[in-house]
RNA sequence: GCCCCUGUGGCGGAAUUGGUAGACGCGCUCGACUCAAAAUCGAGUUUCGCAAGAAGUGCCCGUUCGAGUCGGGCCAGGGGCACCA
């Protein structure tokens, strides 16, 4: 009998010494087993081991250790995904290198998972700031450059004027930059591109085999890829006299000279492509196009007024819930759009939320069915006319104020009239493509990838610009392209392009004087492809395919919501175009995917009240705001509320959110770790909270683990392995539990495992010594191996148990003792419930009936009503209709 | 603005997918042990009610013998929106 402790301080180390010392986690891919690849979203090293990362690799970790004891081969490998921003600001900041930055991060918080006891393969570590990583990938770039799947083209970046430099959209806030605080213009770049949109029809098809994909994910995906069928058709375009041209509608200030008239026959403006969502066609008003659009720049070289409009246009940030929720301006060109049916005129306007990257970069506005244009419309007094109606009497209904996108049949359109829109497009496309003026066109949302950072911390786009030849790739036996480690951060701009020497070499192909592309890839591409490099990790190429072939795809893939987009469709993307061009054969890396929620935690502050006053507002009034903000560990929390430990002050408790340092309600995991051991940190992430779901913090909650740990530990010290006796109760309990554990696990149902877990454990507390309390008791022991595993480990060789928990077999389940031979049978009346009663399982259905209709309490209830009904549900229940 | 998700006791949540709402944990209350405390053990804990009973899963309406679960309409909170990772 062991009265003691569980000693984490000194359990902990001894067994995390062990397993490596048997090098237990480290995966053979030559062994005969199933193989399992377990992998979580690998983190970017930013300091220190965050809460949200405990509890991600505890999920992953408690998958991996229990497929291991199922008889699997497990690759359950960590990396870094090491390039990013942080690094250029923790150097611009505190003038440290980014790579001394970030490889100390990485010691450290390797040190902090070691602590956690994962179950890792730490022998297939990698960060992919290190040129083994990175120039394997700009040889995998390059095969995609040769594949025609990598191209440059102009794109738009958030550009800050006084600091020179590009910035990220984080960084822009309000529309100002970050630093200078100027207002930030959009500017037009060479970048490179990836043809991610070559792949669009398989990415959206694939991701109707992902049955293992949360639905939320793969909508998410499918909405982002956006595919819809419109039609695409020129206007025929009508210049007006040289007066009405630019009549500027847009608000544009200063003195202009009179614009210019157009050249003969319109030239450029006669252009094709203007799509458009095809039912609408005869309802359209005006067109709509974007400030980029080669009509308004054509407008622009003899406007004046519209250059100005197009200018005003490029201020404010890139990002589409910015375009969206700025106010929607438009200029009138003064040109007009010929309809295609009608043959009226319309005016073609530029346009703010037009966006040139989608379709045609121009549209037919349906003002009545469509929030912006509806905005648009009412804005400059323009006639806004109901095409989609409930029915063909509804058809002059006036709108109530804001655009109706609800389905119904088209009005006021001519032969279109009493159509289903969906009848309509297809009406309008034959018309129109039979008349030769237009076609069918399927338009995706998804653009390509533009993958040119131009920042100093990630991996060198491997191209090399020559005046003769143009741009030349790096030669395969001059990869790695390393970065230069002496860069100076003090002048903005991106480092690599100011370097002295780094940018100048010799073109490859002529030998005459070129210079390295200065742009590095986006971190996104880093994570594209680490979990094929986990696979196999050859020096002379990215990855062994054979190995890949014998892993992938990934069985299990855990990470954060918050990548369900980009992340995972980047990764998929490149996946399949490796798979394009022969590299691998796996076209979908994650077989399943599972999406943890957030570690939220109370914020604890103080208020104050100030004198306001609010627009229009004459009197100041008092209100009362927040003043200051108290961590957790300055904080004394108990079930009355919050006290400043410094001076016992009452705190306000605010909602439980999202740890982050700007709230200061994060927990250090060294910390608690230090206090109640890794398996009770593992315990309170698994309990309680469902993993898809936010799981808050709590004081309490991390107490109750650690004393559970301890209440295991006493029940483990009462193994008698010469107990003699059959309890059947419990040998049921004890059977049903691991087959439930096993289930909940598979399922990733850490919090349910975790309940089952406590009902053995309470029902085993209860039992008299037996042979099977002592079968129990160390079965208990396995089943909390995957989740409290140095506990575990401390247990089975205390219970003289030979070897490894870790590398022990799950425990069996004898299906015999699954069944219950009785089972409660509600009786209702109505639906409500009367009361229960056992009956033997099985029981046919009149016997059921006739128990319930004996049933003195169910009788009452009826009270002699004539019984119309008796629904039976088998081992369930009985419900009397009277 | 657009897309998506979530809502059940004081708190985190469970409910074999249409069949006994509140498993399990936290907290709290009472009791045992103790000089006392901690630790531990036992009992109780949705609300109203002495009870019988009634109400109850964000709100409203519906389908059904029966709705936390299905349908329609709202409300509230959260996530994503292409250069944060």
């Amino acid at each position: 009998m062991t009265t003691e402790r569980f000693d984490p301080a000194s359990a902990d180390t001894r067994w995390q010494a062990a397993w490596d010392e048997a090098r237990v986690f480290e995966a053979d891919s030559d062994s005969g087993k199933p193989k399992s690849f377990v992998l979580e979203m690998f983190p970017y090293p930013s300091g220190r081991i965050h809460i949200g990362h405990v509890r991600n690799y505890t999920m992953g970790d408690v998958l991996a250790r229990y497929k291991r004891m199922t008889g699997h081969e497990v690759l359950h490998p960590m990396g870094w995904d090491a390039f990013g921003m942080p690094a250029e600001n923790a150097a611009m900041e505190k003038g440290v290198h980014p790579g001394g930055w970030t490889r100390a991060n990485i010691a450290t918080m390797k040190a902090q998972l070691k602590r956690l006891g994962f179950a890792l393969d730490w022998s297939r570590e990698l960060a992919t700031c290190e040129p083994d990583y990175y120039g394997h990938e700009q040889a995998l770039f390059l095969a995609l450059y040769e594949a025609g799947l990598v191209y440059r083209k102009e794109s738009e970046v958030n550009w800050d004027p006084v600091d020179m430099t590009v910035l990220a959209n984080e960084q822009v806030i309000d529309g100002k930059g970050w630093r200078s605080g100027a207002p930030v213009e959009r500017r037009k770049l060479a970048q490179w591109f990836l043809k991610i949109t070559d792949f669009a029809e398989e990415l959206l098809e694939g991701l109707g085999k992902l049955e293992d994909w949360p639905d939320k994910v793969r909508l998410m995906q499918e909405n982002w890829i956006g595919k819809s069928t419109g039609l695409e058709f020129s206007f025929e375009l009508i210049h007006p006299s040289p007066s009405g041209e630019g009549t500027g509608v847009g608000p544009v200030g200063g003195t202009c000279p009179p614009p210019t008239p157009p050249p003969d026959g319109g030239g450029v403006l006669n252009r094709p492509g203007y799509y458009t969502p095809a039912p609408q066609v005869l309802c359209a008003r005006f067109v709509a196009i974007a400030p980029d659009h080669p009509v308004a720049q054509g407008v622009a070289a003899r406007n004046c007024d519209a250059a100005k409009f197009i200018e005003q246009c490029k201020r404010g940030g890139t990002t589409a819930a910015e375009l969206e929720t700025a106010e929607k301006l438009g200029f009138d060109t003064g040109i007009g759009a010929k309809h295609p049916f009608t043959g009226a005129h319309l005016p073609v306007f530029i346009a703010n939320f037009v966006l040139m990257d989608y379709g045609t970069g121009a549209i037919m506005a349906v003002p009545g069915h469509d929030q912006r244009d509806f905005e648009f419309a009412t804005k400059y007094r323009l006639p806004i006319p109901r095409v989609v109606a409930a029915s063909v009497a509804d058809a002059d209904r006036p709108f109530a104020g804001e655009a109706e996108s609800g389905d119904g049949v088209i009005v006021n359109s001519n032969f279109l009239d009493g159509m289903a829109v969906e009848d309509a497009k297809r009406e309008v496309i034959a018309r129109l493509e039979g008349e030769g003026r237009g076609r069918g066109k399927t338009v995706w949302r998804l653009r390509d990838w533009g993958v040119s950072r131009q920042r100093y911390w990630g991996t060198p786009i491997p191209f090399i610009h020559c005046q003769t030849c143009g741009v030349v790739p790096v030669p395969r036996d001059r990869l790695p392209v390393v970065l230069p480690e002496d860069v100076d951060f003090q002048t903005p701009g991106n480092p690599l392009d100011r370097h002295p020497t780094w940018k100048h070499v010799d073109c490859p192909a002529c030998d005459g004087k070129g210079q390295r592309e200065t742009d590095t890839l986006d971190t996104f591409v880093d994570s594209s492809w680490y979990f094929l490099r986990f696979a196999s990790q050859p020096a002379d190429r990215p990855f062994d395919p054979a190995e890949v072939a014998k892993w992938l795809p990934v069985e299990q893939y855990i990470g954060g919501i918050e990548h369900a987009i980009l992340h995972l469709l980047y990764a998929r993307f490149w996946t399949r175009a490796l798979a394009h061009i022969g590299m691998i054969e796996v076209k979908e890396p994650f077989a399943s995917l599972f999406t943890q929620g957030m570690v939220t935690h109370e914020t604890y502050y103080t208020t104050k009240v100030v004198e306001v006053r609010g627009e229009g507002e004459t009197e100041f009034r008092p209100m009362t705001v927040l003043d200051q903000l108290y961590s957790p560990a300055e904080v004394n929390r108990s079930a009355e509320g919050a006290t400043l430990i410094a001076d016992g002050r009452a705190l306000e408790i605010g909602a439980k959110i999202k740890m982050s340092k700007s709230k200061k309600n994060v927990v250090d995991p060294d910390t608690i770790v230090a206090r109640y051991g890794a398996d009770a940190v593992r315990w309170f992430m698994l309990s309680d909270s469902p993993p898809e779901r936010d799981l808050p913090w709590s004081e309490a909650g991390i107490e109750g683990c650690w004393r559970f740990v301890q209440r295991l530990w006493r029940l483990f010290g009462q193994y008698e392995p010469a107990a003699r006796g059959v309890d059947q109760a419990l040998d049921r309990k004890h059977h049903q539990t691991v087959a439930a554990v096993a289930q909940d696990i598979e399922a990733l149902a850490f919090n349910k495992a975790v309940a089952r877990i406590y009902e053995l454990t309470s029902a085993v507390e209860k039992a008299a010594p037996s042979a099977s309390r002592s079968a129990a008791i160390r079965t208990l022991a396995l089943l909390a191996a995957p989740m409290m595993p140095h506990l575990a480990e401390e247990a089975w060789t205390r219970m003289g148990q030979q070897g490894l928990v870790s590398q022990a077999n799950w425990p069996a389940v004898n299906p015999a003792l699954l069944v219950e031979d009785e089972v409660t049978i509600a009786l209702q009346h109505m639906g409500k419930l009367r009361d229960t009663v056992t009956a033997p399982k099985g029981a046919s259905k009149d016997d059921l009936e006739a128990l319930a209709l004996g049933n003195e309490k169910l009788q009452r209830s009826i009270a002699g009503a004539a019984v119309k009904k008796v629904i039976v549900v088998p081992d369930r229940l009985v419900n009397v209709v009277a």
